[in-house]
DNA sequence: AGTGTATGAATGAACG
DNA sequence: CGTTCATTCATACACT
């Protein structure tokens, strides 16, 4: 699944991989170089910096479902009444959102006809232009999207790059996909912005 | 898995405190050994669990305050005659999260919420929306629709509500439906955009 | 029940 | 930086 676009990175982490969810414990016993500390492989580091992503996005998700329950229901006047529920605790609802997570949509969406439907299953194509069709936004591919996700988690809100770092991250990018300096700084200033405006009450 | 003890801290839950997932730019450019892979100190290691720590926590937080908020929530019995199909403003969130948090009685009398389907697509690409995303979004009761109407008329589209307004108007509307902010102003978004785009053609 | 349409939402880019 | 715009994506519904 996980079409990863020719594989730079990582080759093995193109399948859905339960330990992908647990780095812990692949990581259980780091292995330590006399010289260099801990030493991990890619694959292991890309498991971490996958699960701080997840996660980056299933608090935005939860953030976003908890704002749209503050208000959709806090005006309501007559009280009373809840609906039942006595539902399954939460003890292990990581697993399985970050099962879910991991899994990566290989879902067709069916029914195709009436549009271009540009879709994402496709490898990480979706980029300028499709046949003739003039695009002008830049869209990230799958991976570069993955790569500026990473990178943002790993930075945090609190680290936007600078004109370097946004130079070095736009070549590491411009190997997947066609992309600009502006793309990839604009990208981090509305992620950085929308994360906030998340937050922010 | 989340790999904390859980409970803890509750805390107020509504802050979720951005530092938390604040990251750890020193692990921008691992060192690579020849033989061994990536090599992080055992201090980087260290944050990135930190990191994921951080986030699960948070997690579990957003996912109290939600149980508190459902299960104190009474459903849209609003008697006002609304016709209420619609339910819940969850416009983003994985459904697993969804269905898990909300099982409450699907009384939908107009319409059929399609459930299921995939969620957040994490880390696989780090999309926060395409992929297998299923929003069930708002549609306006239509008592909600005529006032936003109304309202619209009355601004006219050079006079977009402010973020207090949207705040007033979505306490308004939140009477005859669930309904949250980001509804309102992407509903004015959307009208005053299509309102402009007949103009200029 | 397949398809077209209206419209809620996401998002790259631009503005002040 | 926070907001706003323009465009696109996705889907609830209607229509046949």
């Amino acid at each position: 699944m996980i079409p990863m676009e020719t594989g730079t990175t990582s080759s093995s982490s193109s399948d859905v991989n339960p330990q992908l969810i647990d780095p812990d414990s692949s990581l259980e016993r780091p292995a330590y170089h006399p010289h260099y500390g801990v030493v991990i492989t890619p694959y292991q580091l890309q498991l971490l910096r996958d699960q701080i992503a997840s996660y980056a996005t299933i608090c935005l998700k939860l953030i976003d479902m908890h704002k749209a329950l503050v208000n959709g229901y806090h005006g309501s006047t007559n009280g009373n009444t809840e609906v039942n529920h006595g539902r399954v605790p939460y003890n292990n609802m990581s697993d399985d959102q970050m099962s879910e997570l991991e899994r990566e949509g290989e879902h067709d969406q069916g029914r195709v006809i009436s549009r271009k439907k540009n879709l994402v299953s496709g490898s990480g194509n979706g980029n300028l232009t499709k046949a003739g069709t003039t695009r002008h936004r830049w869209t990230p591919t799958q991976t570069q999207l993955k790569i500026l996700e990473d990178l943002f988690g790993v930075h945090g809100m609190n680290n936007t790059p600078n004109k370097r770092r946004v130079s070095e991250i736009t070549a590491d990018l411009a190997k997947h996909g066609p992309i600009s300096e502006s793309n990839v700084s604009n990208w981090f200033q509305n992620r950085k912005a929308r994360y906030r405006r998340l937050l922010r009450s």
